[in-house]
DNA sequence: TAGTAATATATCACTCTGTTATATTATGTG
DNA sequence: CACATAATATAACAGAGTGATATATTACTA
């Protein structure tokens, strides 16, 4: 998508594209040098005027042909990890008062994502590459969507969920241990 | 959710919960040897008739109580890794029959994860957990809804993006070094 | 003058993934 | 009947990635 420094990279990745795939600088930087080794990226150093230096980077010829190799795969399913929907899945031990915040802080999270897909259109995309980009960021606002719809709709669940079972944070830790049809055998 | 081995655990993070948080065999097992060090957890060994053995762990009220403390967060943003959408966003290098059968698979995955969240109504979900349970797999499903929908309905802006933009893998390769307002300078 | 923040690169301990190894039982298959 | 494959079950390890920390420059602000 155009030549670019580390710092450009990440950047690009927590912002428009972040529910593609995240990397940190520990696997960005060890990753370009890898490249300029291989021979896959150039590289080169730019002084700016109000900002520290920064190495840009491009991809060679052979990069670009090994890219596309690389992607001449079938890909398996999306790897998630969503320290939301394991707190959700618990919702039943933990005080009330905590997963309507969560929920709260949840829906405001997803609120935000959508509207900075939202003002990414007619972004900076190379030419080319415009619909392949426009599927991407409408996939992103599609599921964003679902989830803030979803949760929006079905709070209930978990909001009401310790008082329906009668079991809050302090009575569960008040029971003895394994309380229910878990036999030791 | 109840006792379970290591081989349990994996299999549960691969099924109905594949969409909230996914964990290796060489993640887990080291988890449960430390968590047993605590006290956080207790094992037992049992042997079965028609299976290998196996090593039973369960929470100790100390193992519950920590749960709850680590629960007692405000969770951040979800990590996603989709090798799909990164596919997605360079369509256009991409022979248009590959993109199109890769556009297929996912569809069939997509399917095939909510087929197996459908059957899971009635699952064997702990008592006073089931709304905490449902929640998730709700979510879960009108996320998956939501993907395959959006891919049903806009394929056409990756599956048409080569041929539109004139630029099949081999011209790509055929063009010069750097061929679009990528100066060296 | 000091503190915070953004830009920018780099390194590192620790964690996790993906793979491989090992073992048991069941299920084809030629 | 031997042989391969597959499911269940645990373990270990090389290599990759995360999250944290360090360092430096410039800008803002108290």
């Amino acid at each position: 998508m155009g030549d670019a420094s580390g710092y450009e990279i990440k950047k690009l990745l927590e912002g428009p594209f972040s529910h593609i795939h995240e990397a940190s600088f520990g696997a960005i930087y060890p990753a370009l040098a890898r490249l300029q080794d291989e021979g896959l990226v150039t590289c080169e150093e730019r002084s700016q005027e109000k900002r520290p230096d920064k190495k840009v980077y491009a991809l060679t010829q052979r990069g670009r042909f090994d890219l596309i190799k690389e992607l001449t795969i079938v890909p398996g399913p999306d790897r998630v990890r969503s320290d939301f929907l394991v707190l959700m899945l618990y919702a039943h031990l933990l005080p009330p008062a905590h997963v309507a915040n969560v929920i709260e802080k949840r829906l405001d999270i997803l609120g935000a994502l959508l509207t900075e897909l939202e003002n990414e259109n007619g972004a900076p995309v190379p030419a080319g590459e415009e619909s392949s980009a426009e599927f991407v960021l409408g996939y992103g606002k599609a599921v964003l969507k679902a989830a803030h719809d979803y949760i929006k709709d079905n709070r209930h669940l978990v909001e009401g969920a310790a008082l329906v079972a009668g079991g809050t944070r302090d009575d569960i830790l008040a029971k003895e241990e394994r309380p229910a049809g878990v036999a030791a055998e």
